[in-house]
DNA sequence: TTGATCATAATAGTAGTACTATCTTTTATA
DNA sequence: TATAAAAGATAGTACTACTATTATGATCAA
């Protein structure tokens, strides 16, 4: 994959496009990994620019605050997964197929799909798979939701929910299963990694083929 | 049920048990009610304390801090779910029939089991849906797991996998169907409510039958 | 009924967070 | 080489998350 796919993103979600300076771009890059280290609730503007040598104030001037940093990130991380979809589910016939490949993105999606120099992939995950319910589960979801926030997001359930369909026409709940498979995925890598008595995932190498395979049973049995 | 069920908490979450004195309780009674008004992170002692006409040094006598109140609460409702399954299960042979009631009770709790009368436990299932997973996605997790702050929650969960083990002797996924069961339903009275095209239920009268609906059809589907 | 103890209230203070404002320097570009 | 735009440096403010201290009031034991 080419190192100039550019990723789109909601401009209300920044107040100068990250993306378009070498400043922007060492915002995301060391957010990333600041955030994966230290959790959200240490991280702070402060500590970034400590962190990147720069300043507050310069950080101020791209992003309104930490929250919202933590949007675009995350963003970044839904639409990379439904770039990454779409194009590996582009001349696919078998729904079945498309849906076991989306699986195995949901799952090996950082270790498989380097795609942009200054984002570590495999950080970013992580600080999606610890972070990202936070983004939503705030008193402004309806307001963000109106502004666009999510719409990557839902996007990609929407796509996966079609390929459900595909595969059961008369399937009861497509969005509900896309999204959960979606969460399911990160939820139990958390959970193995943390609160090992919540799932059947072993803490182990072969973790990811694990989740992958519990998905795929799940799919199976739901949709026969 | 009684008034004078005691829920049975540990004792690391609090500084003093604050179900031992009336001050104590109106902490428990107001911080659900203002936490469910006003979100988490717009929520501090002070405004607890202005909102129970108290102080917060007063507060700070009962919790170190608004992240371990927060885990007391959570904890207190995965405690009263665990033993609301346990009564309602109590004599049932059939195991299907078990699962159903868990299922039930996921689904209604608030609604069917008035239990204290100073936990509104209607704010306390919202707080749940909305709030919940922040007690569990810090960089102390494994610090506060050692301390055993997410017992109940596991308890819970190995409770309702060993029904489903009694359903279905060899299935591989018990306590992640457990888990998931648990959090799709709180998940989707959320999507519902502010991102409804994350799920296929409806945000209407009949939500909470409609998510019971969908949990049964998937567990119809895994488990035969 | 006195007085000791304990819970709570009242008040003040401190370090840190989440910004905003302003001014200076550097860099890009015409 | 001038000009503007971006970034850096610095300072300041309101609020958060506490800690400390002292005062007041209620309870209970001698």
């Amino acid at each position: 994959m080419a190192v100039n796919v550019s990723i789109s993103l909601n401009p209300g979600l920044y107040i100068k496009d990250p993306q378009q300076s070498e400043l922007g771009k060492r915002i995301i890059k060391h957010s990333i990994l600041l955030i994966d280290e230290i959790g959200f609730e240490q991280f702070n503007f402060k500590k970034l620019a400590e962190d990147m040598k720069s300043t507050e104030a310069s950080i101020y001037r791209y992003f309104e605050n930490k929250h919202l940093l933590l949007t675009y990130l995350v963003s970044w991380y839904w639409e990379w997964l439904n770039y990454m979809i779409q194009i590996k589910t582009f001349n696919i016939e078998d729904p079945k197929k498309k849906l076991e490949i989306i699986i195995h993105t949901f799952v090996l999606i950082s270790e498989e799909n380097p795609a942009i120099e200054y984002v570590n992939e495999s950080s970013l995950h992580n600080l999606v798979i610890a972070e990202s319910t936070k983004v939503y589960h705030t008193k402004g979801v309806d307001e963000e939701n109106n502004k666009g926030f999510f719409l990557n997001y839902k996007e990609m359930v929407s796509s996966v929910a079609e390929v459900i369909l595909e595969i059961k026409p008369n399937f009861p709940y497509p969005h509900a299963l896309a999204s959960n498979l979606f969460e399911m995925t990160n939820t139990h890598f958390y959970f193995a990694d943390h609160l090992p008595r919540l799932t059947d995932i072993d803490n182990k190498a072969g973790q990811k083929e694990e989740v992958e395979k519990m998905l795929l049973f799940f799919i199976s049995k739901l949709l026969n």
